[in-house]
DNA sequence: AAATCTATTCGTAAAATTACGAACAAATCA
DNA sequence: TGATTTGTTCGTAATTTTACGAATAGATTT
């Protein structure tokens, strides 16, 4: 087997971990995650980075599917997106459950 | 609390998904992990991408701290860094742990 | 010593990421 | 209606990422 392309599951393993792969997108879910109310404005709060690049973020977190929007006028409150968060923690659960090292040829 | 910066937990786990957040890259730990073999030329083999690439990514997972190489001339042998393995398995699990959607407040 | 094998590094180009302030749009308040 | 609040979008700049072929380096083979 050569230069075989990429499986979706590590297409879409990726592309979560791409999501996730900045400390504001990363502090973002962990806020969400702990469910202290969901608009935008406390989540910038949170963050030591201007408005528009919080919303930038949020963007892009809703784009990989692990947040959702929902427009409350004035506001707008966001949460996990609950189906793509389950996707997301199985793929990274057998991701890192497929662990290595008790074959002695390689690690140790 | 306003303008925080972020968490050590947060800094390291948005390092470990940024390394993770290509799809060559996933490959690469796939490979790894089934344990087939370990040599740069095969994990190579695998991906869709020319060797200068592989070698850059397998840079970018050594220096994320999720592999490690051992020169054994004229091959190099790659494998899965176990200890920070699963320092980023338990700050992940850790991460898809804390779900939500429990407070009807936000999601669903 | 010359040729070969293995993998990295170099040089480069195109695209994506990250960040910001300013401008803007939508709804509410005065 | 005009001012305010809330959050997104725009325009922009600096940096990083991704990818490639060519050049290089280290070791072995011939």
């Amino acid at each position: 087997m050569e230069k075989q392309e990429y499986t979706e599951k590590q297409i879409r393993m990726a592309r979560y971990a791409k999501a996730l792969g900045n400390p504001a997108r990363v502090a973002i879910i962990d806020f969400l995650a702990r469910q202290e109310t969901c608009f935008f404005g406390e989540i910038h709060e949170q963050l030591p980075i201007a408005k528009a690049t919080a919303s930038q973020h949020l963007s892009e977190l809703k784009e990989a599917g692990l947040i959702q929007g929902e427009i409350m006028p004035p506001k707008v409150k966001y949460c996990i997106n609950k189906e793509n968060w389950m996707e997301a923690k199985a793929l990274f659960g057998e991701f890192f459950g497929q662990c290595v090292c008790k074959n002695r040829l390689c690690c140790g």
